[in-house]
DNA sequence: TGGCGGTTCCA
DNA sequence: GGAACCGCC
């Protein structure tokens, strides 16, 4: 006799239809589906930015679902107790969902998974988050890898399997259980003032991202080699908020992208690559849970970082007030915005952890607050990158020049015009709306005039790389694995 | 997915 | 005098 009770879909970070195996197979076999989302402490843990980002995919979620007649539940309290009352309440014979990889989501699946088939219910676990579960990449000699290049040669000529369609109809239950109320959770409460701003650069949803990726396909991915690292265009996908929501799933991505290339769009196999950059830091977390909060290689406790927050280069850095412009610029487009370009970031994270010497965890604990599309393992890669301590890493010495940098990257001064309102005459609306976003207590006004240099950029490049000097002068000098 | 200061070599 | 290149940080 085949199952034919309900099954609960616990739904994280996979908030879309399409190229969602786990949902496909819920949809498919026919059994009433209970869409739930469920308001854990990994929720609680989120920073204002990826939170209010979160409530609105949720609403948009929920829509999309309501309108195929399903529903989504969401309850809030730890995901083994709710999803028991849910079993309880709903008759649900199976619990399913689609795979998490940072190890609080391991740890906590892995035990979920144990306590439902101790209690005779079904628990299956999906991919489709990722291109390549991590376990199935492995180096020749059996290990995994530490060096992007390689990684992507290893998966470069993989098959990836469709994407599946999004399902027509997902089967109600007979009754559906009582769900909260979105509007009690308070998501994004802290975000209320930049909050329009970044509800209109960009629409949250499966649709709307859909649509920015055939736009990017059609008109933006032949371009994309000449102009992704023009922070003051818009040379990327602007589809980094999705991917990190589920919104939009890496496969679909991975196709789109591929049959450009076949036509021979030119930039095509770069965003390939930086997809599986994506992959490769899912990649590292799997397989070295450390890179999140500690200093990925060995030897770097010794490092001497600030690590108080109320150092005043950091305050100046998260306030957009280093009087380094393009520094500044990127740092208060994120703060508005909730988004930051790719290169900006390399540039901000590069002064804060070099010029500033300020350790890259605080740095990265910001950009969890600010950011809309907040992904841990990207981030913690990323900014470990930048400072030198982690796998893949830039070496020690490669300090980028903010004035150097913008000569190449913003050579009319765009961007840090489009931001920076002080000491302009009739500062864009954009540079303005900064100063309404920003706390009151940071005490700025878009007239007071624009700082001075906190630190000399030679003198702060020149700090650094004594510091570096001396800190690995006894031989173990950081660099090794 | 660097920057810097040096040298060479040509205008 | 400056682009191009190189070795080192």
């Amino acid at each position: 006799m085949s199952e034919t009770r309900a099954i609960i879909y616990w739904l994280r970070r996979d908030l879309r239809l399409a190229d969602h195996p786990g949902l496909a197979a819920a949809a498919a076999s026919g059994r009433p589906v209970v869409p739930v989302f469920i308001h854990d402490e990994s929720v609680a843990a989120l920073g204002a930015a990826p939170a209010f980002r979160l409530g609105l995919g949720l609403e948009r979620f929920g829509a999309t679902l309501g309108d195929m007649g399903s529903r989504l539940i969401l309850r809030r309290g730890s995901a083994p107790a709710v999803l028991q009352a849910l079993i309880a309440e709903t008759g649900a014979g199976a619990v399913w969902w689609t795979r998490e990889y940072t190890p609080q989501a391991i740890t906590r699946d892995s035990a979920l998974k144990t306590a439902l088939q101790q209690a005779g219910i079904e628990a299956r676990s999906f991919g489709g988050a990722l291109l390549f579960e991590p376990w199935t990449v492995e180096t020749g000699a059996g290990g995994f890898y530490k060096v992007y290049t390689p990684f992507w040669r290893a998966v470069s000529q993989r098959e990836v399997s469709a994407p599946d369609p999004a399902p027509a109809r997902v089967r109600p239950p007979e009754a559906w259980p009582g769900s909260e109320a979105l509007s009690d959770w308070g998501l994004g409460a802290p975000m209320r003032r930049g909050a329009a701003v970044v509800a209109t650069h960009q629409a949250p949803g499966e649709a709307a991202a859909l649509e920015r990726l055939d736009r990017f396909i059609a008109t933006g991915i032949g371009q994309y080699d000449a102009c992704r690292d023009l922070p003051a265009g818009d040379g990327t996908s602007t589809l980094s908020d999705a991917l990190s929501l589920g919104e939009i799933g890496p496969r679909t991505l991975w196709h789109r992208a591929g049959e450009a290339a076949h036509k021979g769009a030119q930039g095509a196999e770069t965003f390939l690559k930086q997809l599986v950059w994506r992959d490769f830091a899912y990649h590292l977390m799997y397989h070295t849970p450390h890179l999140l909060s500690e200093n990925w290689r060995p030897g770097w406790e010794v490092f001497p970082w600030a690590t108080d927050p109320a150092d005043p280069g950091f305050v100046a850095w998260t306030r957009g007030r280093t009087g380094v412009p393009l520094v500044d610029a990127a740092m208060r487009e994120m703060y508005v915005t909730g988004r930051m370009h790719n290169r900006a970031r390399m540039i901000a994270a590069s002064y804060l952890t070099k010029h500033l010497m300020v350790h890259w965890k605080l740095g990265m604990d910001w950009f969890a607050d600010c950011l809309t599309d907040w992904d841990p393992a990207a981030n913690a890669m990323g900014w470990q990158w930048v400072a030198g301590c982690g796998p893949d890493a830039a070496p020690y010495f490669r300090i980028f020049n903010p004035e150097t940098q913008a000569k190449k990257f913003d050579p009319k001064g765009r961007y840090r015009n489009h931001w920076i309102a002080e000491g302009q005459a009739e500062p864009p609306r954009a540079a303005l709306s900064y100063f309404d976003a920003v706390p009151r207590s940071w005490n700025l006004r878009p007239d007071a005039s624009y700082p001075p240099p906190i630190m000399a950029l030679d003198q702060g490049r020149r700090r650094a790389l004594s510091a570096y000097a001396s800190a690995f002068s006894q031989g173990s000098d950081g660099k090794l694995a």
